[in-house]
DNA sequence: GATATTATGTCAGTACTATTGACGTAATTT
DNA sequence: AAATTACGTCAATAGTACTGACATAATATC
């Protein structure tokens, strides 16, 4: 079983060579856009949750304003996000993709879902829903909410939060 | 089944989430030693590959040895890890951990074991199986050999390969 | 034995991602 | 009117990573 010290050694280390691969892919293609990891992560958000404001944006990505604050303005000079004034309260500024940014977003993920598909090839869908919620169980109970994701709340094109 | 332009965007958001609160627990506790995810990552291999030289280790690790430099020597002045001359070969440095490193190892591990455990809590040992067979072919096929890791091949305390 | 090649260490310079703290502005709430 | 909120920005710093260059000792090769 491989466990020493009642430690489960062996999935603490698949977990980090599985990341490590799983981010490399994506990692190429922001090279030619000098853009990094930083990017891709605030595109896929904006893509996966047009209308997000900049606060939900730093509670995802459980980053500080200052940090964000280069990357996204990269994101808006090079156009591939914009920013809206909330319809609501005219201080918050909501983020969408541009169409650019939704070409670049598909691009990043094609490699990383076909990565996916590729472990889970011969499985089943009930092999797929355990892989899903055994990802979901290790995120942290409180934080579960942050992941709509495919869940039954959200079954249009839009988000539920806006 | 939340796949849009036929991209898997469920499972790519739980990784990004599962992995980044994964990571968390131990940032906490290498925050009290000065430490950061890099000591980490080179402690655990040491610990888990004791004897192995710092070559594989870059290999691993998949960073350059001026990035390695700087980690390695920290844990080796505060007496986490010892380097000792190869045996067969003068030149290299085969890296061990000391009884204080293997114990802030082992503190590391700990709280992240804990969390896969309680994820796979009402899960059978078949499920078990399958989340580490998907882990394991999320890894690049050509570098599945570094993971030895519960395999049948290692039994014993040391690994394979000195 | 002279000459590669290998394993490791180190120096200098740079980049990216992140941090904390402080301050400013506009909009909303109390 | 005053407090709070949402956002932006400036300055300074840290951690992790990179490339390129060079040095040393040990091993391998001709």
């Amino acid at each position: 079983m491989s466990v020493e010290d009642g430690i489960d050694f062996a999935i603490i280390e698949l977990f980090f060579f599985a990341y490590r691969d799983f981010t490399s892919d994506p990692d190429q293609i922001l090279a030619d856009y000098g853009f990094g990891r930083a990017h891709h992560r605030v595109l896929h958000f904006v893509n996966r949750r047009p209308g997000l404001t900049v606060a939900e944006l730093l509670d995802v990505l459980k980053i500080t304003k200052q940090s964000l604050a280069r990357v996204l303005k990269q994101l808006i000079d090079t156009d591939h996000v914009v920013q809206l004034q909330g319809p609501r309260d005219r201080r918050q500024r909501e983020l969408y993709p541009t169409a650019k940014g939704r070409a670049l977003a598909l691009a990043l993920a094609r490699p990383q879902s076909r990565r996916i598909h590729a472990a889970l090839e011969d499985a089943g869908a009930a092999e797929r829903t355990l892989v899903e919620r055994f990802l979901e169980a290790m995120v942290n109970p409180e934080l579960r909410a942050q992941i709509d994701v495919g869940s039954a709340k959200m079954s249009g094109k839009n988000h539920g939060e806006h």
